[in-house]
DNA sequence: TATATTTACGTAAGCACTTACGTAATTAAT
DNA sequence: ATTAATTACGTAAGTGCTTACGTAAATATA
């Protein structure tokens, strides 16, 4: 057990499957003690019908867990050890009900003083135990039902990530990156306009010589990303040229971005900050969403691509 | 999930597979997430090798709690891919080390930040939960080794069916009983002897009316078990006719039967309890000793079977 | 020094599930 | 009234382990 400890919780779930192993193990000899001729792999459909409930093969996989060709199986077995009798539903020709025969019952009756001295077994285990397996197991089946391990590890990965994102001033050493990140997202959507020739060769010119101001995300020293904010007539601030590379998705870097340009325009002075994007563009609206756009109704605009307006006043 | 709160810990083992299968399931994605060619369950197997150690088959499958033949059939795989060198043992040519080859060795380097986050992912469920699994299995681990779970369910069993048993005073209505019990264990491991005969038959003359006791132990109304004490000429009792249906076994019912004529002996006054016996009947001495008799050096015995001789002075 | 036992490992088959897929029967949409 | 989608279920094959078994090498025993 000792390897466990070392990988760390990386081997959570091999541990798991080993103690459920250990557990399962001596089942048959168990069931040999009681002289109850049981399969330990039937239990959970035994148990689903020993009420004496009429259930479908698909009822019992739903409640027991199981899918329905695993129940299917074990019906069948069962039938052939005669604990079982099936009968074609009258409504529904489909399903296939089943219910315990007399046979199966005499088994369930057998079983009371097993399953009494098993539970009373375990319980014992328990109180020996300083922590709790039983209540543990079922705030964790809670939890990941909540939110499954992978998207927890997705999070995780984001939020390591983007701590290794840098986001910097622009410079001119920048001007390829710059240049490229957004004719690239801007040709697999769009075609290249007039304007973005004029504003992707210049950002100088027509970005930050107007008093606007240009951020490159920097991740393990190379530009992944950009956006700025270009100084409008009504003291507010566009938000353009927001560009991530597509290796570099999954990282929080637009938001990383988009902050920074919004608190440098509240810097400067703007009143707000507007921007003019595209709907086919769900994860961009998305995002501008959550840095707290929100749609406006706003002027006309030079780029053909245009759709929706946002912005976010201070 | 309701199912298992139902069914009580029975289904112990199949919620646990149920919960490491959850655990397990995305674990394929979260390898796709960070590019790790790796199939999740070669992990164990390349975790034990990750600081470049050789090790046989064997090793790894000790350390990491699997067959051998599962680790042979992993490495077999990891091998096609290139992950792994093989060289057999030079002064032990059955062995069969192997390492992480080049290419292993950067996958390993490729995967910590993968650890990193699904340990810290892990970690932060942990938290979020009252009850610590981690630690919860440590304690089952440990406790499942130090008395199987097997061993705690018979035991269970037999304290349940010794609550059911009575000792009860004998009575002519137990005559039959008294003499079928004794002579099927006398005939099955010895000859019935000319004492046996007299003794089975007239227990009033042979055993009460000299100031001896009878107990008969009944199991669900049934005479399942007989054991007297008769009076010696040195003060003391013999413990004799102890006789359990095999039938009846695992339910402590020598035990109690053993207890109930040692009480009496001292009700009654006696000095010590003496018991004669055969070191053929193992089961038997054991559990004279375990009822307090020792051993001792006593005077000839009229019955050709007897071997032992012991005696509880009070 | 010959023989029996143990150890290391591989192959095959089994186990208790699963996924994948196909076929009726039923229900919904046009 | 067709056609499409959904549901119920069975069969087959896959999965990741296991146990069972066989072989060769090493070690213990006579």
């Amino acid at each position: 057990m000792d390897f466990y400890e070392k990988t760390g919780k990386m081997a959570l779930g091999s541990r798991l499957r080993r103690l459920s192993e250990q557990v399962t193990e001596q089942a048959a000899s168990v069931y040999n003690l009681y002289e109850v001729d049981l399969q330990p792999k039937w239990f959970p459909v035994f148990y689903s019908l020993s009420e004496g409930e009429e259930k479908s093969i698909t009822d019992i996989a739903r409640e027991i867990g199981h899918t329905h060709p695993s129940v299917s199986q074990i019906v069948r077995e069962m039938v052939g050890r005669g604990y079982i009798l099936e009968k074609k539903g009258t409504t529904d020709a489909r399903k296939n009900f089943v219910v315990l025969s007399e046979a199966g019952i005499k088994v369930r009756d057998k079983m009371q003083h097993q399953l009494e001295d098993v539970t009373t077994a375990i319980e014992k285990v328990m109180k020996e135990t300083q922590y709790d397996l039983w209540k543990a197991i079922g705030e964790w089946e809670f939890l990941l039902e909540q939110k499954s391990l992978l998207r927890r590890v997705q999070e995780e990965k984001k939020l390591r990530e983007s701590n290794e994102v840098q986001i910097v001033d622009y410079e001119p050493a920048y001007a390829k990156a710059f240049h490229d990140l957004n004719e690239e997202w801007i040709t697999t959507w769009f075609k290249m306009e007039e304007e973005d020739h004029h504003a992707l060769d210049h950002p100088k010119e027509h970005i930050l010589d107007g008093g606007g101001h240009i951020y490159v995300a920097l991740y393990k020293g190379q530009a992944v990303g950009t956006c700025a904010i270009i100084k409008m007539k009504d003291g507010g601030f566009e938000l353009a040229k927001m560009a991530v590379s597509p290796k570099a998705k999954g990282k929080g870097i637009g938001w990383l971005l988009g902050r920074a340009c919004i608190e440098k325009a509240r810097e400067l002075g703007g009143t707000r900050v507007y921007l003019e994007s595209n709907t086919r563009l769900k994860p961009a609206i998305s995002l501008y969403h959550k840095l707290g756009f929100r749609k406006i109704a706003g002027p006309p605009s030079p780029y053909e691509r245009c759709d929706i307006q946002m912005e976010l006043v201070f």
